[in-house]
DNA sequence: TTTCATATCCCCCTTTTATGGTATTGATAG
DNA sequence: CTATCAATACCATAAAAGGGGGATATGAAA
């Protein structure tokens, strides 16, 4: 980033505390690479002045009165999907934080975090990071600490690849002639398998098996 | 943290780079408050490492001789939930960070990023945070952004619906009476459904559903 | 107005699944 | 050696689902 003279970052903020928006502002202008191009107490207008404005990074306030930050993240990201936005926030609840990234959020600051962190968030969203307070971070990471496949119900690796195969779609003919086994073994297994989950139809058992990540 | 002193941080750090891990141990004795309780160059015994030195913090990097750091996590956890382990490595491509993750890692810190974010990291896994360098949480971000329910196959609303119901397990004839319709009313939306998918039976029409999040 | 998409219902016939049995083999645990 | 289990295979019957029709009603769009 050498030429901040020419090109500075343009930086629109949404935040309703009067003193934390001014605060906002006076710790991005003392560095000349930061243009503020607005700042707002709502984000009712989200839409038009993020057009209007063509900021580099959004700061959006979650907790707003009027309609909230996801709200207006939901909006702008309609049609601007390049616009990085940062969302600032006392919240470290597990909602808000996955409406907020799956709404188009970039980045997730908690406000005790913003004086020593914000600076550099704003640099790594520029250069395609996602600046996380780390309680935050640990929180999306626990969301994907997916289930490993449990073998709650005992299933045999037959049983157990029989059920994957009549999970993607096939018929007892087609796992049978995948496997090099006669149809009637393969309902045989079915059998032992809808015993073994509890159901009585292909339709319980494909859906248990994604669902609980049988297979 | 006013009792540094008395209780240490325990750091045990696994790196096959001799210069870089000597580094490591440099800049964290630096620390007061960190100790080394142990540095290795392979992580072959470190479920029994990790057993004896009860360390705080592990530092592990992925790519090494014998077993992999993955690896190694996967080792550790075994036995040990609640030692802090951070990922070092050069790599940022999907497979690496999701496999580290799931695993049961706890911050995932690229070397170009150590020198500035080591000692932050640690302190941050400590205070139950998931450190990670922002193009790795970009990374992790983006996984979780696939969750939206598309509706490329233009299925109506009570086609969703039905599906919906379908794809819990239900029969037909359940799916009538749930919806206050009648028997042949529910074939025919299923199979406009199986139309719209291009699929030919239940089985394949749930898997569809439930991999590509349709309902 | 006519067309179109949607939602509703019915019939016939075929194919696939579901449920209940029985039976043989090979491996393994006691 | 025997009891058990997993995997294999078959039969009969009943229930559910699939594929082809056709039909009516409604509201929105062309």
């Amino acid at each position: 980033m050498s030429n901040h003279e020419i090109m500075p970052v343009k930086i629109l903020i949404f935040e309703d505390n009067n003193n934390l928006r001014e605060g906002l502002c006076q710790l991005l202008m003392l560095r000349e690479e930061f243009q503020i191009v607005g700042n707002f107490g709502e984000a009712r207008q989200a839409k038009e002045i993020v057009m209007n404005c063509r900021p580099d990074v959004v700061l959006m306030d979650i907790d707003m009165p009027g309609i909230n930050g996801v709200e207006a993240v939901r909006q702008i990201r309609q049609f601007d999907l390049t616009t990085q936005i940062i969302m600032l926030t006392v919240f470290d609840d597990n909602n808000h934080v996955f409406d907020a990234l799956m709404a188009g959020a970039n980045g997730y600051l908690l406000k005790r975090n913003v004086s020593d962190r914000l600076v550099l968030a704003i640099q790594e969203v520029l250069e395609g990071g996602a600046p996380m307070s780390p309680s935050i971070a640990r929180l999306v990471i626990n969301q994907l600490h997916v289930e490993k496949p449990t073998n709650q119900y005992m299933l045999s690796e037959r049983e157990k690849e029989i059920l994957r195969s009549l999970s993607k779609g096939n018929s007892f003919k087609l796992i049978a002639a995948d496997l090099g086994i006669s149809f009637e073994t393969v309902r045989t297994h079915i059998k032992r398998i809808y015993d073994k989950l509890h159901v009585h139809s292909q339709g319980e058992a494909i859906s248990k098996a994604l669902h609980e990540k049988l297979v």
